[in-house]
DNA sequence: CATTATGCATACTTTAGGGTAAGTACTTGT
DNA sequence: ACAAGTACTTACCCTAAAGTATGCATAATG
């Protein structure tokens, strides 16, 4: 029995680690790349789609609703559309979603010092 | 000319994001799944790789390695070998790592709140 | 009457991330 | 003499994520 690798062991592992680290289970809710900036572009209020897409011109439609409805699947942004012609939706942050914004202040508070003091690659 | 999708202009835009938008700034040195979860075990001071290796026991070799690297290589982990016979590697936070703490220690946090209220899928 | 705008959905392909496994160099322990 | 630990490296493969490009319903606008 002792020559079974460690490694077979991660995916039992993962459950485990998901109970016991709270960043893991952070990493599951907002862990995509795309998921703080759409957070973070909804923090100066409610925005509609169109608007998310042209303040977030580097992502394409597919992975934004994508992203939204996960988002909203998670409880973290609210999704309201007016039954109208032209469809008018508009996103906002949850209760949920508000409270992320600690996280999302302090990863822009942290880019505007680590660019200061030029750490760059 | 207009016949040209706005789609295509979204590798081009993604220089842009870069400059204008701080959290897409910290996603591009932290967004890996793992980077935060690393950054958050080396918080409560430095490692060994082995140390590390234990306390993530859901992550590959492989994946931590290269992360390890890719955070040494953006000056937020400092790696200190020393020169003896069975390795005896440990990494630190460095001062920008340490600037980072707030953004994990709000991850860790909103973890906790958002357990106990229940938020799940 | 064709175009534009809105908020998606879907198919199709490519790419990058990650999993698994094995090897390396050197020494201590049994 | 052989396994085990330490800190990696490398190679191969595979899947999930993301890019690209369409389509759709409707109604105001030129």
């Amino acid at each position: 029995m002792t020559a079974i690798k460690e490694s077979s062991t991660i995916q039992e592992n993962k459950q485990y680690a998901l109970e016991k680290c709270p960043v893991t289970y952070v990493m599951e809710k907002i862990g995509g790349y795309w998921k703080p900036i759409i957070l973070y572009h909804l923090s100066n209020g409610s925005l509609r789609y169109s608007e998310l897409k042209r303040a977030i011109p580097a992502v394409s439609e597919k992975m934004l609703i994508q992203h939204l409805k996960q988002l909203e699947a998670d409880n973290l942004i609210i999704r309201e559309a007016k039954p109208v012609v032209p469809p008018f939706v508009t996103y906002s942050l949850s209760s949920a979603g508000i409270g992320l914004m600690p996280v999302i202040q302090a990863m822009a508070e942290w880019a505007f010092i680590d660019k200061e003091n030029g750490f760059s690659s």
